[in-house]
DNA sequence: CACCGTTCAGTTGAACTAAGCAACGGAATTCGG
DNA sequence: GAATTCCGTTGCTTAGTTCAACTGAACGGTGGA
């Protein structure tokens, strides 16, 4: 019967017509023809990096500007035409990206060299057991072996620096002294400015030779930005009157997110094709708003390690039990409960110490709500309350308790 | 009433440990002659 | 006897633990008005 069903389905599904023409347009990665507000900050990169192509090295860079202000696609966009450049005219110059956010990748020294050394030069290099002096004498080699510049993209440094320091920066800015033939430029990229603050100053004064603002985009900037990227993903004429707008209108919302818009608008085109809809409608955008909030917050849910859903589900349980009554509750009360549900999960319990850790960076997630307030003489605590919109609570209630392989009677 | 020392319950930083891994070098094994 | 494999040692990273110093405001006692 399933089968005959989807025979059904897939040969309705062929059949229909899309109403996207290219939808590679509305991802994240894509990089259009051209980048609409962004044309002074985007000279500027060219300009402070155009030595490239004479094998000079550019100064470094610091970029900052809230999330979806169009950083990374400006610095891809202009990293990638330099790329062409210098590939039509055999000019030895390489740029690579990295996301120093994305943890097991580049969120410590070690790997984000490796990472590098991985990406420019093809090294393989173990996950551990060498030491980083080596790592780095792997990558200089490699650097040194002929001439050219090399131009690392450091998306999201801010998260590199607090983890593990600063000390990569200043290592990476001083190797160009024992350089002989090749040279090496930073671009790192930031959404906190304030981060700029706790770092040294001497890595800041070598990191921020040049500095750029990207300030967030206003809601007609938006408004352009969609109108173009729908003119390429969308079909004519099926965009209903004020979708545009509306997306532009809830992004503009939130400090002018240009990456939250065309998510937006995306994710409204797949439902109203789900729906065999011939038009996106603005209703469908209030449906896409909901739907993206829910995804991303169950992905959340669902990558994070065990001792972290375990921590969520403690968190669930007390503001499940508390319901009427008071609203938040403390680190203590959460590791209490915790530790009750570790053996029953076959899970090792962890320190508090870790707990508390753990806690700040759920917070850090914007799972919960976590300030750290002080009680007088009743010590200091975190006070922690979850910040989930009320319609998710089951459902990510759900996914935790079927995750770590706990049964629902638990919160009965 | 204003001021001030005490106190609590974690927070936070730093040093430390265990688990994995790679490289190294010496011992054991294999192999062809 | 040379080449190869095996195995133990050393030294590394990293996640997590242990230790201990630190924190910040309410409590409650003190003294002054």
């Amino acid at each position: 019967m399933v089968k005959k069903g989807l025979n059904g389905f897939f040969e309705k599904f062929l059949k229909q017509e899309s109403l996207f023409a290219n939808k590679k347009a509305m991802q994240n990665v894509y990089i259009p023809q051209e980048i609409d507000h962004r044309d002074e900050q985007i000279n500027q990169i060219a300009e402070i990096l155009a030595p490239v192509l004479k094998l000079e090295k550019p100064s470094n860079i610091f970029i900052y500007g809230k999330t979806g202000s169009g950083k990374t696609v400006s610095v891809k966009y202009t990293t990638e035409n330099i790329l062409k450049v210098a590939r039509e005219n055999d000019i030895n110059v390489k740029i690579i990206y990295i996301n120093c956010k994305l943890k097991k990748v580049a969120d410590t020294e070690y790997r984000l060299i490796a990472e590098v050394a991985r990406m420019a030069f093809e090294k393989e290099i173990p996950a551990t057991g060498l030491p980083t002096d080596e790592v780095y004498k792997i990558f200089f080699e490699a650097l040194d072996e002929e001439e050219q510049v090399l131009v690392v993209v450091l998306d999201e440094i801010d998260q590199l620096i607090k983890k593990s320091g600063d000390d990569i920066i200043y290592n990476l800015t001083r190797i160009n002294s024992e350089l002989k033939k090749a040279q090496i430029s930073l671009i790192g990229i930031s959404n906190d400015y304030f981060f700029a603050n706790y770092i040294d100053p001497r890595v800041k004064s070598s990191l921020g030779e040049e500095e750029i603002l990207f300030p967030p985009y206003n809601a007609l900037q938006i408004q352009d930005i969609l109108k173009n990227r729908a003119k390429v993903a969308f079909k004519q004429n099926v965009l209903e009157e004020g979708v545009i707008p509306k997306c532009a209108a809830f992004a503009a919302r939130e400090h002018g997110d240009a990456r939250r818009a065309i998510d937006l608008l995306r994710v409204a085109g797949e439902l109203a094709e789900r729906e065999k809809s011939l038009t996106v409608k603005i209703k469908h955008i209030d449906d896409a708003e909901e739907k993206i909030e829910r995804d991303r917050i169950i992905d959340i849910v669902k990558t994070q390690p065990k001792q972290f859903q375990i921590t969520l589900l403690a968190i669930f349980y007390l503001f499940h039990k508390s319901k009427s009554k008071k609203k938040e509750f403390y680190t203590g009360d959460v590791y209490d409960v915790y530790k009750d549900f570790c053996p029953k999960a076959g899970i090792r319990p962890i320190t508090q110490r870790r707990l508390s850790d753990i806690i700040a960076e759920l917070d850090m997630l914007g799972l919960i709500n976590a300030k750290v307030i002080s009680k007088g003489r009743f010590g200091r605590t975190r006070e922690i309350q979850l910040s989930l919109p009320t319609h998710l609570l089951g459902k990510v209630q759900n996914i935790l308790l079927k995750e770590i392989e706990l049964d629902k009677k638990l919160f009965e």
